[in-house]
DNA sequence: TTGTAGGCGTTATCAC
DNA sequence: GTGATAACGCCTACAA
């Protein structure tokens, strides 16, 4: 990689100045104290030999890299492509770039990551990966690290964070499914170490004993992780343990599509025999059979609040307590969900 | 964010040995070059301030960021996670990191991308956006920049490339669609300025001739884009100006997307009434209505040979012919081809 | 085997 | 308004 190697002092020698006054030209934030004659002739003297500013040097000297570190489970799962994009498209408004690390929510993998990012000094961290309890989030709040969270949420770190609010979004996907006459709701409940599958708990049995109705023993299990993997394996489990089911609320769309394979596995039909609920809305579950009925809430918006939050906790010092941004969930009737095979006795 | 401000110079104090030899202790380089129990106490050292070397500073010295520039046309686009995954995957192994821009395919964005990317001195380029014939990579060229192509290449620019053997993939999906008794195959192209667009169509016509049969007029559209919409707007077309087709081959899965969307419109149903075939075998796929017969290939590893290629290219100068990569297509057979409704006559 | 010195390209802080 | 100078943290001839 031929290094293009016209510095500011080439720039300074065509112009007939000193570097340090081509620097200044050049630079945005400083055009103001160079004359405008002069400055006129070092930006020519750049186009003319194609000059490119080091950002590796002026880096090392401001000690500011334009880079922000992004956390993220797994690129994989459709639920952050959009984010990321919401992210990146903010940032670059600002001149800053991302660096993707995908953990595959494994703590050693985001340790690692995550002092990889530090090496290269990034500015700022951007995390989806947190856990309820995180080592890694109160080191990085011990150290004074600039953090914002993304989707979930981590206790007593003070970062800022913005995520959907998910414990009304629970009960408005439980809420439709009583609504729609079920009595026996199970709930596929995301891991308990994230704020996202406790939230999403929390809203179900809230949603429950508004209504009255109680949760029998076998009807909350508990997934792993929030995969398709999980939901297939506990949707079965659910099955074979609470006969009389009808309809089951999953903690997130992934572990709604194992739910699917477990029905279809178990011969059962949805939503003919059993309904189900996701939460996400990721992209393309409007195109299953049947299309999921989810609770929904803007993906890429959340990258861009996020990415401003950082922007703005690292410029303007943003005093005050970290804001906590909730975005507004909106349940997406689709085609999962139906009345009860058939009127459950009272 | 404050600066570990843990430098070269205090760990060598701190070990009572000069700045340069602890900098030789803790490169893996250059360890040899220091004796055994110096190198063990500059390492204690250095573990004890938790020191934590500059990759700025390093960089700027050694003018290898260990950063590659990565451009796609949209994270967003399922295809393209897996694919970024396993290049991601491979860099790390060597202590690299990508930086991810999507050009949502403007060529003006690309460009912008690619020269943010040159400021930030990335060593070397993945491109997944190229056109068969494109400024920007010819200027790449004469400038002898480092570059590996992604799942499209690009005419005459003699970089490396990874890709599916387009043609051969378009003729396995379409001989499919001829060997289940279809003769009136409608192509859903893509643009044919991308050799994935061109080599599809390609392999389209030479199944249809190999089978002797016709295209007629009507029976083949351009797409402006590889996007659900475009599928949409031309599988319209196609159904509206080719009465008595029975089939669709479209170039690419977010196209067939597009004509299932089409053909739901229409009130047609597939594969009953209209067999549709797509290129790519993205994630979820398998899972819409009807699941997609389509050509597979592997997109992380395509990923992790992209990155391989670049990495050597890098280092060892891996002289001699770029190479061109090609991974082997293969059908994957589901839901959305069936015979056509009626024998159609000869 | 270890120390010395200089510089990567830029910007901040002085002078003038 | 512009020039001189030093330093950001590291690496690498070269010398010892």
């Amino acid at each position: 990689m031929p290094d293009h190697a016209v510095t500011l002092r080439d720039v300074a020698r065509r112009a007939g100045v000193h570097p340090a006054t081509a620097s200044r030209a050049l630079n945005p934030e400083t055009r103001l104290l160079v004359s405008e004659g002069t400055a006129r002739r070092i930006a020519e003297a750049a186009a003319a030999l194609g000059y490119r500013p080091n950002a590796v040097a002026r880096s090392l000297r401001t000690r500011r890299s334009h880079t922000i570190g992004v956390l993220i489970p797994d690129l994989n799962n459709p639920l952050f492509p959009p984010m990321v994009r919401g992210l990146e498209d903010r940032l670059a408004a600002d001149g800053y770039v991302a660096l993707i690390g995908n953990t595959d929510g494994r703590a050693e993998r985001e340790r690692q990551v995550f002092e990889q990012m530090r090496a290269r000094h990034v500015d700022g961290f951007a995390v989806a990966t947190a856990h309820r309890s995180s080592p890694l989030l109160a080191q990085a709040a011990a150290e004074g690290l600039n953090v914002v969270l993304m989707n979930r949420v981590a206790d007593g770190t003070g970062f800022p964070s913005v995520s959907p609010d998910n414990e009304l979004g629970a009960r408005l996907a439980v809420g439709h499914l009583i609504a729609a006459g079920h009595h026996r709701v199970a709930h596929l409940a995301g891991p308990q170490c994230l704020s996202t599958g406790q939230s999403r708990y929390q809203g179900f049995q809230a949603a429950m004993a508004d209504a009255g109705l109680a949760v029998p023993a076998g009807c909350v299990v508990f997934a792993r992780a929030f995969s398709i993997a999980e939901g297939r394996r506990l949707g079965a489990q659910l099955l074979a343990a609470a006969p009389g089911l009808t309809a089951i609320a999953a903690a997130n769309d992934m572990l709604a599509v194992g739910c699917y394979e477990a029905l279809e596995e178990a011969g059962l039909s949805c939503p003919g025999d059993v309904s189900v609920v996701g939460f996400n809305d990721m992209p393309f579950i409007d195109r299953l059979r049947p299309p999921l009925t989810t609770v929904a809430f803007p993906h890429y918006q959340l990258g861009t609040e996020a990415a401003a939050m950082l922007l703005a906790r690292m410029s303007d010092r943003l005093p005050g307590p970290a804001p906590a941004v909730r975005l507004a969930p909106e349940l997406v009737v689709r085609g999962s969900v139906a009345a009860p095979p058939r009127p459950s006795r009272p």
